[in-house]
DNA sequence: CTAGGTCCTGCCAACAAAT
DNA sequence: ATTTGTTGGCAGGACCTAG
């Protein structure tokens, strides 16, 4: 991270690695072409639904009451396999922070930069956002939370396990993650080819994005429409903002379109738009519609017509053979009966509007079923996640919920754990020491391959070959982090820094070198190594902090 | 090719809040 | 006191870049 940090600031001009970045998640297809999304942030990525070979017994059950997590589904249990964890061939166009957002970085506006492809737009806004100092973080965070889609419910997809193999297996040849990769496609189109499927696209739309958030939007729109943008991608170069990048992981993810060009009340979809085939998305493919119990079931022919779903809605989707039925409980329906009482009302009205609330705050993502399992998929860029921990914690990348600065320079980080590691680089400690030699390194990886190469033995092995030693110049677990909303900085001080260790929750944070238990003594804990930093208590600032020697080696 | 670096995500323990 | 939810560290794999 800290280099990462670095770089970005520094990265500006060549957008080359970023490019590369974003190249090399570019599955080896290479689409034709791409559309671009004029500095709209965009997050464009192919689904390849197939409903074709596959039959299932396509049940929607969606019981009325449900919350919205509730969804019944019926499918043929296969082993489930061939989750790959492959790139996509998502092609996301990172948000290109507008001009007051991270304008500044370098790919944004690099005409020669590719466009972000791959999925890793996530993680170059990570990236993005960690290059920022936190008077850039604020704008930039706005543009982030922008597509935030926090008052959406989540939607619950159901998949049939062959549909997915059918697409996994296209996508990709070798999967490490168990975790599905799902490219939804139209069902004539092949990855291929060509970028011409931006008409018949459908758009999906997010309308959790567009729906409230006052922010632009980031939309999430895909430029193109989802099948186009993921499996075809342009030749020319997008503005695409993403810059970043080193070191990114190919992902698997779930793609949603979404309407490139959809303004965010456009991007509403409501049942009765899709009764009357106003609605654009929806003419074509609506072949029915029923209502029950506040619910719309709409069979849909086609795999854009899925597409086309409002993400806003709570979407319960089976899909058979060509036929995609669909259940969206009517627009506001299905928030007011989430603040029904049938699960645990909490009180009365009042409540049930807090209820709702906090349900909402948790609507970021997707819940997609395989095979009995559940995966959550990151509404903004369509990761899947087998733990809802794991989504949870992503996806603050996208909304800056909460932020975390360093407190030894104006970085911020959307992760605890980004944080962490950057501030041990500036301390320098080093806290993994190889148990064969003696030596300290700075993290696990550096550990782990010394060991590897040096002792030519595993680390991961049944015998601990390494020792960790407890974090000397951090303080672990403050959970010191700053939310959006709150003016004042918990733990940093006016200019932004904080240098004091020891922090509490309880808005002494970061103020104190007193935390609410005594920190216990380094010394009696730590034994100096040869090869490690030193670490000398600073007596007059109190127990929880160092002075933090770093030895010359290192 | 290798070393060093970053990013990501499952897992889990420590906390905190709710019941 | 117990349960439930949240937070963040750790492990280790994947990938990238530089030498």
């Amino acid at each position: 991270m800290p280099s990462k940090v670095k770089d970005g600031a520094s990265e500006t001009s060549t957008s080359s690695p970023a490019q590369k970045d974003a190249e090399t998640q570019v599955p080896a297809i290479r689409p034709e072409s791409q559309e671009v999304m004029d500095g709209m942030p965009v997050i464009t990525q192919s689904f390849s639904l197939r409903g074709i070979e596959y039959e299932t017994t396509k049940i929607t059950v969606s019981d009325s009451d449900d919350e919205d997590d509730d969804v019944i589904f019926c499918s043929e249990i296969v082993p489930p396999k061939e989750c790959t964890k492959e790139t996509n061939t998502a092609t996301q166009n990172q948000p290109c922070p507008s001009p007051a957002g991270v304008s500044d970085q370098k790919s944004c506006g690099s005409g020669s930069s590719p466009h972000l492809t791959s999925t890793t737009a996530a993680q170059k806004l990570t990236s993005s956002a960690t290059q920022l100092s936190p008077n850039q973080t604020q704008s930039s965070t706005e543009s982030l939370v922008s597509a935030t889609p926090q008052h959406l419910t989540p939607n619950i997809i159901v998949l049939n396990k062959p549909l997915l193999n059918s697409s996994l297996g296209a996508s990709s040849s070798h999967q490490t993650h168990v975790t599905p990769t799902i490219n939804l496609v139209e069902e004539n189109q092949q990855p291929s080819n060509n970028g011409s499927l931006t008409e018949a696209e459908t758009t999906a739309v997010d309308d959790e994005e567009a729906v409230e958030d006052d922010v632009d939007i980031i939309s999430s729109s895909s430029p193109a429409s989802v099948s186009s943008s993921s499996l075809v991608q342009q030749p020319s170069v997008p503005k695409a903002a993403s810059t970043e990048g080193s070191g990114v992981q190919k992902k698997q993810v779930v793609t949603f379109s979404q309407e490139p060009f959809a303004k965010p009340g456009e991007l509403k979809i409501k049942i009765s738009d899709v009764l009357s085939g106003n609605n654009k998305e929806f003419s074509s493919g609506v072949a029915s519609a029923h209502v029950a119990e506040g619910q719309k079931i709409i069979t849909l022919d086609t795999a854009t017509e899925i597409e086309g779903l409002s993400t806003g809605c709570k979407v319960y989707a089976n899909i058979g053979e060509d036929t995609y039925d669909i259940v969206i409980p009517v627009k506001g329906d299905s928030e007011e009966r989430e603040a029904k009482p049938d699960e645990t009302p909490r009180t009365s009205d009042g409540d049930s509007s807090d209820r709702k609330r906090m349900k909402v705050k948790h609507d970021d993502h997707y819940e997609l079923i395989v095979d009995g399992r559940v995966y959550y998929i990151c509404m903004v860029c369509k990761r899947s996640y087998a733990c809802l921990t794991s989504l949870r914690r992503h996806f603050n990348v996208h909304s800056w919920e909460k932020k975390y600065p360093c407190r030894y320079c104006d970085k911020v980080f959307p992760l605890a754990e980004y944080r962490t590691k950057h501030e041990i680089h500036h301390t320098g400690e080093r806290r993994y020491q190889c148990l064969t030699c003696g030596k300290s390194f700075i993290n696990y990886q550096i550990t782990a391959s010394h060991i590897r190469s040096v002792h030519s033995q595993d680390p991961s092995g049944d015998t601990k070959l390494y020792r960790l030693n407890p974090c000397r110049s951090l303080q672990i677990r403050q959970y010191a982090y700053i939310t959006d909303r709150s003016s004042s900085i918990p733990g940093i001080n006016e200019g932004g820094i904080v240098y004091r260790v020891g922090t509490g929750k309880d808005g002494t944070e970061g103020t104190t070198s007193d935390p609410p238990t005594k920190p216990i003594s380094w010394d009696d804990i730590f034994v100096p190594q040869g090869n490690e930093a030193i670490f000398k208590q600073n007596p007059s600032e109190g127990s929880t902090e160092f002075e933090f020697v770093i030895p010359e080696s290192y």
